[in-house]
DNA sequence: CGCAGCCTTGACCATTATCAACGCTGGTGG
DNA sequence: CCACCAGCGTTGATAATGGTCAAGGCTGCG
């Protein structure tokens, strides 16, 4: 159970982190404004759980039992359709929740995406907890809306954005995710497969392959290998991802 | 001021409605759960204000000052590309709060889509009174978790459906959304224009109308006017919200 | 009655999906 | 240690979904 001390270090790491992309504020984790005595609180609720890469930790339409938050490691969150066509809502970070909604099942689907660690708690214990401790339901709305604000803008993305536009605004908007990798002047680190960036920006594998070749050719960003872009026209890139260029 | 018992009265209202389209409870609003006298201190602090059709209500980058309370009527949440391109995020109606989000600025517009009338609080005075009212932060976090899993199925719609399956899955939507309006056995009233119906659906005036038309010749609908829609056969409609069908 | 605004329908076009082939890379077993 | 294979990524050819452009219809209001 004292593996829970994992959060506050997650926080300050992700305090660390570049601005925010959404609010423009540099991002701030629940912990942050969270006292020592509620962590313990919370810590003595809290179950440590491991996972290794591909593994579920949530399954769409399994009852809603636990509420999970990110101590290591990063997740996918997806949706799927009756058919296989599946959308990634999001990728989550160490210090991020999940499994917060209300509702008796689950209504996404979770899978850790590298070797991850999560602090596990009860639904209804959680409740409590949070009903009495303000602190924390206060950081907890706090980062709801900011969600909201980050879904907004993914719904931007996938009514309205091209190809070219998307992908621009994807890797203008990854490195201010992962708190456990800020990334130095340009540079993109890109966790997940060409498979997942697709299902998380509306596309297929090959538009997405084809759109960074394109950027490439047109000299706004370097592929140094499958994981590593650096950028090499920032400006071209912003212009691209806002519609203009 | 007194009218912000408008509010209370939306809520009832509400509560009479359908079933929620997201977490299948029947849907709550933030008042629900509120006492007598934390109503009237948020009461206290309430400017009333008034919108004709098309006035806009907040406009993205302005100074995020107010926080709103919709005690009448409905209103159109959205973003804009540079080039004009509009993504609605959200319809919005009595009972529904807008501007919470963090930051200094709006990171959307809203305008009212017909006679309107709101509740606005000073931000400022907002947060103290939230900060000393448990049971409105916790109604709020609910709230927000709960268009948190609204924006996550429409991050699926817009990545992942085809026209057909968006127009079908907004009719099936659409009926839970206003609770001034509580549609009798499959009978759906189109508050929107189509613009605004393709601008939500991320599809253009056309498609919309096309794909109308289809459900129309494959009899699952029948258009009784504009506005006013009869679904004919649920069951397929719903096969073909999901994608079979 | 005529006009403006919205909706529908049709013809054509473009973007992106699909299908297919091939290349690279890392791990495994001979 | 090398060769093979599996998995992922890239590239190309073709197809389809939905967008664009254009014309015409309906409805309500002045």
């Amino acid at each position: 159970m004292l593996e829970f001390k994992a959060l506050p270090t997650g926080c300050a790491e992700r305090r660390r982190s570049n601005a925010c992309d959404v609010c423009g504020a540099r991002a701030l984790s629940v912990c942050a404004s969270i006292a020592d005595e509620d962590l313990a609180r919370l810590d003595s609720i809290a179950e440590r759980q491991s996972l290794v890469t591909g593994d579920t930790l949530i399954r769409a339409d399994d009852p809603a039992r636990h509420v999970f938050n990110i101590t290591s490691g990063s997740i996918r969150v997806y949706k799927l359709l009756a058919d296989g066509r599946r959308q990634i809502t999001g990728f989550l970070f160490a210090g991020d929740f999940l499994g917060l909604a209300t509702g008796d099942t689950y209504a996404f689907s979770a899978e850790a995406m590298e070797q991850v660690t999560v602090c596990r708690f009860r639904k209804t214990e959680y409740r409590t907890l949070i009903r009495e401790t303000p602190a924390l339901e206060s950081a907890l709305l706090t980062r709801a809306h900011h969600e909201l604000l980050a879904a907004q803008n993914q719904i931007l993305l996938l009514g309205r954005k091209t190809a070219l536009e998307r992908v621009a605004t994807f890797l203008l908007d990854l490195p201010s995710h992962d708190p456990a990798r800020p990334s130095p002047q340009g540079h993109i680190h890109l966790p997940m497969t060409r498979g997942e960036s697709a299902d998380y920006l509306g596309l297929t594998i090959e538009t997405v392959s084809r759109t960074l070749t394109r950027l490439k050719t047109q000299g706004v960003i370097r592929l140094v290998s499958l994981t590593e872009i650096q950028i090499e026209k920032p400006d071209a890139l912003l212009a691209l991802a806002e519609g203009n260029g």
